[in-house]
DNA sequence: TTAGTATATAAAGTTAACTTTAGGTCAAAT
DNA sequence: ATTTGACCTAAAGTTAACTTTATATACTAA
């Protein structure tokens, strides 16, 4: 089975002209073409762009993945390399959780600072009673 | 207790044109001058930029949060549009929180794959006695 | 045969969030 | 008295990741 670029597009949740600059970039460098130049995608090239849609919310750069597509496409020498550069993904991501935790956490605060304001009808029933509190709390 | 824009740099590990930019842009907008213009910076415009940092990793932007600022000046009549704007982002971080847990699922497969690999010193263990699996398993 | 639809490329434009550069003020130390 | 270091502004530059625009080709249905 074989897609079109706006089938995968489709598919996949991204534009057309986002499609044609990975390829441009060199991420999904085993597309192939029709004789009049139209690409032709396989499931191996979905599978790779659903790889490259995960590892993106991590903040891994377009550049980053190239180099490990490249190194794929290197072989076992490159393995060493590519065992690394996960690792130290997976310690970029940690942060990100452990951020992100700090995160919901403050808007958990926020969430509920706002309820009780919203209930009294002003933002001072945390002012009274209470000193020292920043205007931003 | 007051600090210099170069001490709250260091503080927050910004950089000071950063501080500057965020000024600009009307972020810290309680930011007091000496009369030469120099900014003197007070606890609690330090707890705002801490409170913004804590916003920036969940994507919320400069202008959103802006905007938040803004309404926090604007007393009473914006505690719905505050809470709201916590209700949404509170929906934004959970689904990154859930985009980070597939991440990291990928990214620890990736690691285990390798480590496996390395240990046979090829890819192929992979590849041997299985079918169908992906270039990018 | 012509209108519509999907594809293609190259190149310019966009946006956010900074950073860098250039030029200037001011107080303290040498 | 001048040099150093920290501060200031305005404006231009940077980078990533796309998007948009302009132009062209190719198949497909009426």
């Amino acid at each position: 089975m074989t897609y079109s670029i706006g089938e995968v597009a489709k598919k996949l949740n991204l534009s057309i002209p986002t499609l044609r600059y990975y390829d441009r970039e060199g991420l999904i460098p085993f597309v192939e073409r029709t004789d009049n130049g139209t690409r032709v995608f396989k499931e191996s090239d979905i599978d790779l762009l659903k790889v490259i849609q995960c590892l993106k919310p991590s903040g891994m750069t377009i550049k980053d993945i190239k180099t490990f597509i490249e190194w794929c496409s290197d072989g076992d020498s490159t393995l060493q390399q590519r065992y690394d550069l996960f690792l130290e993904q997976k310690a970029v991501v940690e942060k990100q959780m452990e951020e992100l935790k700090n995160t919901m956490d403050l808007i958990d605060h926020k969430c509920h600072y706002y309820k009780v304001a919203l209930e009294a009808g002003t933002e001072n029933v945390h002012k009274n009673n209470k000193i020292g509190n920043t205007v931003f709390d």
